[in-house]
DNA sequence: CCAATATATACCGATATAGGAATATGTCAA
DNA sequence: TTGACATATTCCTATATCGGTATATATTGG
């Protein structure tokens, strides 16, 4: 068996760095296949395959109008990412706590070492 | 060019549903190779294989001991996950919010419909 | 109907897998 | 040294890409 396929969960989907740039663009507003073309720049094809991907997960939603197609990010598909990281989130808020405590510890030391035990 | 190398970063090591399952055997305590080969199931050159990846992408830490090395999550490697989801994270808080909102309507409606401008 | 536009799909080539089996490396013990 | 144990690496095959190019499928306008 090769790797899973991108369309096998979200997680897989969002491993391609223009398909987070995708999503990106299309978190805040509606936009057409064109303007994302222009805006990634890169070919129409590898746009469309993008965005059937990101479809496909249903990380984005569609809506036609005439013979353009509008997408926008559906942030509910990348609830399984939040949560598997979010656990893992309370470790990294841990850590910036414990690089407070190693910043406080080293400004007391400049302040003034003679507060060791004495 | 084919797709990008799963060790080129952690979106990619953890697109992998077992990579994404070490880690989270390893998140709170140390493990050795033979004890993640007995929880997981799988042979242990595969469970090498993906500790290699998770390693080259900084996921985790190793510790050797004897013949034996105890892995650890590494969860600061996840901080990029963590950030780019983030962004979409108020949006799936909205929601939410809106699930609540939709529920208390219910109940509200529940309660008694008598109550709608009246 | 025909042309033009907007988008999707099909085909091709190169590559990086993931799984399985076998083997290599490293470490302890007698 | 020899053997047993723990782990890593190598070789193999099948597969699912991703990028590029060409083409198919709407949809609109004249």
């Amino acid at each position: 068996m090769a790797r899973a396929a991108t369309t096998a969960d979200v997680f897989n989907a969002v491993a391609e760095p223009r398909r987070r740039e995708i999503l990106d663009l299309v978190a805040t507003e509606e936009l057409s296949v064109s303007e994302l073309v222009e805006r990634l720049g890169i070919p129409q094809p590898q746009v469309s395959k993008h965005l059937r991907v990101l479809r496909e997960v249903g990380a984005v939603h569609v809506r036609s109008d005439g013979r353009q197609r509008f997408y926008r990010a559906n942030p509910e598909a990348l609830r399984p990412i939040h949560e598997w990281v979010s656990r893992y989130a309370a470790a990294l808020e841990e850590r910036f706590g414990e690089l407070d405590a190693v910043l406080s510890e080293l400004k007391r030391e400049e302040l003034g070492d003679d507060c060791n035990d004495a």
